[in-house]
DNA sequence: TTATAGATTGCCT
DNA sequence: GGCAATCTATAAT
């Protein structure tokens, strides 16, 4: 197995800024970013190759369409904070807020490419390890219920929490890596508003979920 | 108070 | 390819 390109040393934390903007750019700017879990003694790192943008207004899609409530105050509060939210009885999604305090939008991060803590990832996922293929791999963080799962995700542990400060045990940073290639389809899995085209990708990764590899 | 759909996954045929 | 699992929010009685 190829070892990822990954340092941890390079890491640097993304400050809130970088969130405060239209949810569609924040999503394109986040592909390549680290998502950073800690765990005990342990750091659990992957790298984001799918999200979507999730809009606060015209957007059927978004859970902010009805207005706030108090599952969704995330989304509108301040921009770089913690959206989790169960889905279907059996899994939990997690999104970034963004825009400014009172204005909706936000992020959901789709798939990460493992590159720290894969062992421990697979542990949280109830997998027999060690990895030995590509799909193996796959398996760890590739789709929304997933990668929540990998990095032990819970809306009850995470829910508001900051991914910008430096005190939280689960952060975005960066490392210098930039996509050669973005690609931007059409939503999954919804079925309001499932034409616009809000997803972006890193195109030819192969931890990007679906059948396809 | 009861019914139903949902930003998914994994197991079964 | 089909569908069950199983919690939450919201719509319909």
């Amino acid at each position: 197995m190829p070892q990822p390109e990954f340092d941890a040393a390079k890491l640097k934390l993304i400050p809130r800024e970088f969130y405060n903007r239209d949810p569609r750019r924040v999503a394109r700017a986040l592909l390549g970013k680290v998502l950073v879990r800690r765990q005990g003694e342990s750091l659990l790192a992957g790298r984001i190759v799918e999200v979507e943008a999730y809009l606060g207004a015209g957007d059927a899609a978004a859970h902010s369409a009805a207005g706030r409530t108090p599952r969704n105050s995330v989304l509108f509060g301040p921009p770089g904070y913690v959206y989790v939210y169960f889905i279907y009885g059996n899994h939990y999604c997690f999104n970034i807020s963004c825009l400014p305090d009172g204005e909706a939008g936000g992020v959901l991060l789709r798939a990460l490419e493992p590159l720290a803590g894969i062992d421990e990832m697979m542990k949280n996922r109830g997998m027999a390890g060690p990895a030995t293929n590509l799909q193996a791999l796959r398996m760890i963080s590739s789709g929304p219920g997933r990668l929540a799962e990998a990095l032990g995700i819970t809306r009850e542990r995470d829910n508001g929490k900051d991914v910008t400060s430096p005190a939280s045990d689960l952060v975005v940073m960066e490392d210098g890596f930039r996509p050669k290639k973005v690609a931007i389809t059409a939503r999954i899995g919804i079925t309001k508003s499932a034409d616009e085209l809000l997803r972006y990708v890193i195109a030819g990764n192969g931890f990007v979920s679906g059948k396809r590899a």
